[in-house]
DNA sequence: TATGAATGAGACTTCATTCAT
DNA sequence: GATGAATGAAGTCTCATTCAT
């Protein structure tokens, strides 16, 4: 289901038994969390498996070096968040536009909150590549994007395909980056920003007659 | 004219000669340079005095540390997009926001295709910051953002000034974020989403009844 | 009949099945041709058991350590060399000696010729030892010295064993270095090498009157 | 005088002052010990900056890596084993052959007695190339081999040059190669080797009538 | 007996920054 | 003020070898 990002996540082994699974999740999971507290420069690879209670090696068997651990989480993040998004969308095929809208950026917004990695493993990515490869990344928005063009272009069929994933990026896009902004803020201020989200996108939306 | 970012751009010394002044432009102009070539991390501050062709040592006496040589340039390029813009917002003031938002969408676009180093600087400042610290950042927007919050106050008055700035500020995200994304694409694609971005702000704005 | 070198080729189990001997020689020949490919520091024992199709583990059980594998390669040359030898000395024990000099350097010289690996091999020996083990190496040659020492003894009975000895060394070394030496260059120097060969050592043996 | 070796002794940054100059060459005197001690791969760079009394980083400084060190232990045996030869073959020049052939070999005994590191080096050097470059390591020996050959010319004016060269280069390895046997012994020993190497010598050089 | 995941010491090297000259 | 040699902490990653299964 994750998009096959050019060295993606390239895990050395593919950890078959439960306790190398378990372990490969623990180390993920500090290393999201040490990413987060000092940031990605300043998170060493001893100190991820220090506080994952794994030897050093162990860590190299299964990630060939630090970016791959980047990589692996950013895939880790996608993955649940298609997940998410395809199934409210199931569930909200049908609704009004503004409900719609409105579900699903409360839905962004809850993911955001429970994963504060996300933004931060994802800008890393980009520091890492040259501007040749950014393109990349954004395939991991590929999937979300191509089920909501489709949605719009049956919302209004006199829209192309084509422009229907331009208004499908833009989309994206823009919920991406207010909620990013939303959660450098205090509570109130969310709930403000979100709000103008929600304001922003149907009103962008009915430009389109989509409703 | 910029804002006081925490330890921002703290030159050690103000270069008072003119010799001085053009090294430390010389300085900083590599150091964009390479930042974009081969990343924040890779550039070395004395790969950056020697192409700069200076001593390591004089470059230690104008910086810090290599943290603000990013933080001078983004005080540069900050400074450079306010008066763009401060200019620009004058003669325009009176304008129809279609044709406003339509000017002012084209120079923020000609700013960042020339000047592509300005999101990799920005980017790594993120980088550079804990969460905690990431709101100094707005602070660089903050003088366009008043501008543009006063503007629209004026074109609604029944809109607050608490309101108008929301809306600047989610105006000034989407538009970055929307002509960042344009720069990774050819030049077809970039005039489409420039063009989407002019459609999503004027549909936005004119739910305030700002015309 | 290899000799008792310290340490020498110890395999930590004798092989009797079939499938086992035929393991452990898969192994030396993968080990042998890495090597030569990329060195004996560059070769990791995890290369030579996958190339060769087994299990680390089942490597260790016929190889206590890296270094043992040298060592069986060198035994394993040895061996070779020392039947080739014996075979053709046998042949030519009557002869005189500028044929016998010109049918054993050429015999040495093809031996050479299809043993890439040898000097190679005996090289990293010696760095592994420290000058203490150093003479151990000779032993190597030791079972050629003396069958050399003796067919110059028996050639010219006025000299006495030790000596024969001594000129038996000293024929074997100059003889592996030249033809090594002839390994480095194209094949038309490699012949007025070897023809070299002949001439300095049939001098060398007339001085003693051997012919 | 050094030949030109690809890459060798690449020092990274030529010392001037003459405290520098003391520590490269304190740094080179501890490399040469401990690769005699331990061997090469076992000697680390944190260990020879230890002993030297030097931070690693400034060994780095002037040696690129490990590797630099070896050469530059080459090159400095080198370029004191060609001064040593070249001031005792003009001393020599007139000499008859036996003499010469006497003085000269007691001349590299005595060298490589005083300089026990010169083969070990130079063996780890060939261990660290490919057999492409192995030539490469020829070009050491090539400015005595040019002088040698040009005196054995002169001896006999019916030699070609050509063939002068050859003469030449087997005898420097035989040399060479003997010499090192003799170091493995004991003093007893050692004698009777060197007795042998000039009669080696002397007999393979008569028959080229030179006297 | 056969396997191969697990181990962790330790290697090389870099580079931001200082400070004596 | 100007210089650039000196510093040394710290980082990433490898790999021979073991031993539980």
């Amino acid at each position: 289901m994750a998009p096959d990002l050019q060295k993606s996540a390239k895990i050395r082994r593919q950890p078959k038994q439960a306790r190398s699974q378990e372990r490969v999740n623990r180390i993920l999971d500090v290393a999201e969390q040490l990413f987060i507290e000092v940031g990605y420069d300043q998170t060493t690879t001893r100190a991820i498996a220090t506080r994952a209670e794994v030897p050093v090696g162990t860590l190299y068997q299964f990630f060939p070096d630090k970016e791959a651990l980047l990589k692996a989480l950013a895939d880790r993040y996608f993955e649940q968040e298609y997940h998410l998004f395809a199934q409210l969308h199931a569930a909200m095929a049908d609704a009004p536009i503004a409900e719609y809208v409105d579900r699903v950026v409360d839905a962004f917004d809850q993911f955001a909150t429970d994963h504060p990695g996300y933004r931060a493993v994802l800008n890393h990515l980009i520091d890492l590549m040259t501007v040749a490869d950014a393109r990349n990344l954004d395939e991991y928005d590929q999937q979300i994007l191509v089920i909501l063009a489709r949605f719009l272009a049956q919302r209004n069929t006199s829209l192309t395909l084509e422009k229907c994933e331009l208004i499908a990026m833009t989309t994206i896009k823009v919920v991406n980056e207010l909620l990013w902004l939303s959660l450098t803020r205090d509570r109130a201020f969310q709930h403000q920003i979100i709000a103008e989200t929600k304001t922003l996108l149907t009103a962008y939306l009915q430009t389109y007659q989509i409703e």
